[in-house]
RNA sequence: GCGCUCGUAGCUCAGCUGGAUAGAGCAUCAGACUUCGAAUCUGAGGGUCGGCGGUUCGAAUCCGUCCGAGCGCGCCA
């Protein structure tokens, strides 16, 4: 298109200083206008002094000179549509085959890349609430990684607030439960979930009854290092459930106290001295919140950070009254310690609840990285779970809430994840558990691995006709090898060029949903290339028996429809893969 | 009171960053099983894209303003 623009311009037809950064060229959205269209027309129609109509005509004769064009119509207000040849999409499909798993691999490099999600609080187990922000972040990564990117996966330790002493104390409650003491109920402000139980035992084989008779502040660091590991690893076991995996487990106390060794010091006050020397920290006084203002205000001087200097709404303080970091200000440091990883393209997966951080954590980051690097804060909506349409109640009584775990035993990884991410990430979701291992059209999920599994039961079936095809349904090679030499001419109903053409725009959507950071572009992709390829599947049916992937007299039209066949099910394997969803060779 | 997010078919949601007659699933109605897996498919009806203005060749999309919902608004993380 660039290029027949360019021979306009050479041609005096446009003048030469024409703006073409709006020329576009896409996929219509209605197919029957062609498989590609463009708005030259329009969008150049005005600066060239020309109607747009006319333009389209000479514009549209010079692409009916290119090879792969079979068709140009001018439409509307001047829309130029273009029908590519058959051959086009043949290509690509060929191209799809050959390249196998790597198919759409690399569309969208760039810079290196850091995903942080997840980042639940070391207290406890996962529970629902916890598992969008866990797919969401995991897929995106995934996504990023494929499209070419150096992707670092992230999870952020809070264990250095004072919910973490709380776990040391409720720890140690559990611990002297576990030397035969009778604790009686778990007192108000303790955590009083069953799973520490395994904390107090494990705290009374080390120490046996040492610790029993000790001050708090004698066992607090200890017990409550212990605890956090332990509850650390409960996280990543869920997290393992969900085929959720990171690169990095970052803690907040190491930036605080130092990393193994204390090397590194306090990174916390070493970044506001450093802010505070560029002048983008100062002391000073923030007016009450307006609205409802907090009973225990106190007008004070304190540390602030000059948040309105890059785009927040209000400075924000560094420093609660009795001196302690806040959360704010360590999570300041720990940016920057991603900026000083090397790191210019950060993300962040969030909850809801912390919609109103995200301009000030935004604020921060340019002001840690001179305005170099930028963040990207993903917000992931509520979830409210269901059974048949029915609210699941979770109990009032503290601690007990619907874990991660007991989701994913009842429904299974593929469902949870499938549906996390079947779903804009900034829309509340609702996830019912009755309908998602439900085997029906109602069950993306479901549907969509049936669409692979029954692509392999084709090349099951197709053996009988073409004894050569390898028999392991994982050996793409092996198949790609023989599908190589497949007609692909003889493919030319119109529902299995539809099928190619869905199989060749896989590329640019990776590409597309890497780029705006939107993994719920590949859910949707893919339960529309299933639901192409169920019709064309269902099509050869009685009517129209010619029309099946198998034809029992002709072993190189079979052979062609096989390509077809793995085509689509590279894509929906790929894109499966991406979601980090199995592809199924056969439902059970 | 302020900020952020959202408002699309009866229900649940897409809409490729400004394109053509706004699309799927469920539900409703009408059809297709001596089949490579009917666990599927084909078709029909159903819309002031929350309201009103603005920007332009062109708006569900961008801007303004109302209405409605959710989340947040020193020393919780």
């Amino acid at each position: 298109m660039q290029a027949v623009v360019a021979a306009l311009v050479a041609a005096g037809a446009l003048p030469a200083a024409i703006d073409r950064s709006r020329v576009l060229v896409e996929p219509p959205r209605d197919p029957s206008h062609g498989d590609l269209a463009t708005n030259a027309a329009m969008v150049l129609a005005k600066d060239a002094g020309r109607k747009p109509r006319d333009l389209a005509e000479e514009i549209a004769a010079k692409l009916r000179a290119d090879d792969w064009v079979a068709k140009v119509d001018i439409a509307g207000p001047g829309f130029i549509n273009l029908t590519l040849k058959p051959q086009v999409w043949r290509a690509a499909l060929g191209a799809a085959v050959a390249a196998g798993p790597d198919y759409a691999h690399g569309t969208a490099g760039g810079p290196p890349v850091n995903v942080e999600y997840v980042s639940a609080n070391p207290t406890g187990p996962m529970h629902v609430g916890h598992c969008r922000g866990a797919v969401f972040g995991d897929a995106l990564a995934n996504l990023l990684a494929f499209a070419g990117r150096p992707v670092t996966r992230e999870y952020y330790i809070n264990d250095a607030g004072a919910q973490v002493d709380v776990l040391a104390r409720s720890a140690f409650l559990r611990y002297r439960e576990a030397l035969g003491e009778d604790i009686g109920p778990i007192p108000e402000g303790l955590y009083p979930g069953d799973y520490l139980v395994p904390v107090g035992q494990a705290l009374a084989e080390k120490f046996g009854a040492a610790l029993r008779q000790q001050p708090e502040s004698a066992w607090l660091a200890e017990v409550r290092q212990i605890a956090i590991d332990m509850m650390m690893g409960m996280i990543r076991d869920d997290l393992a459930a969900l085929n959720v995996r990171h690169d990095v487990f970052f803690s907040e106390r190491s930036l605080i106290e130092g990393a193994e060794g204390a090397k590194t010091g306090d990174q916390v006050g070493a970044t506001i001295a450093t802010l505070r020397a560029e002048g983008k920290v100062y002391e000073g006084r923030l007016p009450p919140p307006k609205g409802a203002p907090p009973e225990d205000w106190e007008d004070r001087e304190q540390t602030l950070f000059r948040a309105t200097d890059f785009g927040d709404d209000i400075d924000r303080p560094l420093k609660k009254s009795d001196g302690s970091y806040t959360y704010f200000a360590s999570d300041i440091a720990y940016h920057k310690n991603k900026v000083a990883r090397g790191f210019d393209d950060l993300i962040d997966v969030w909850g809801a609840d912390h919609g109103g951080y995200i301009k000030r954590m935004q604020a921060a980051v340019k002001a840690v990285s001179d305005g170099r690097a930028a963040l990207d804060v993903k917000i992931v909506q509520l979830v409210k779970l269901l059974r048949a349409g029915q609210p699941v109640k979770m109990s009032k009584r503290a601690g007990d809430f619907v874990t991660l775990r007991e989701v994913v035993d009842e429904v299974g990884k593929d469902a949870v994840r499938f549906m996390m991410l079947y779903r804009k990430n900034d829309a509340v979701l609702d996830f019912d558990l009755a309908k998602v291992i439900e085997q029906s059209r109602d069950n993306p999920v479901f549907y969509v691995q049936y669409g692979h599994a029954r692509g392999q039961s084709i090349f099951r079936n197709a053996r009988e006709v073409l004894p050569d095809l390898p028999e392991d349904p994982k050996d793409w090679a092996a198949r790609a090898a023989l599908l190589a030499g497949a007609s692909l001419d003889r493919l030319d109903d119109p529902g299995e060029l539809a099928l190619m053409r869905a199989v060749a725009q896989f590329p640019r959507l990776v590409e597309a949903a890497a780029v705006a950071h939107e993994p719920h572009r590949i859910a949707f992709y893919l339960y529309d290339l299933a639901s192409a390829f169920h019709g064309q599947y269902t099509r050869g049916g009685k009517d129209s028996p010619h029309l099946r992937f198998i034809i029992q007299d002709d072993p190189q039209l079979t052979l062609a429809r096989l390509a077809l066949v793995q085509g689509v099910i590279t894509v929906l394997s790929v894109g499966l893969g991406l979601l980090g969803v199995e592809a199924p060779d056969e439902m059970r």
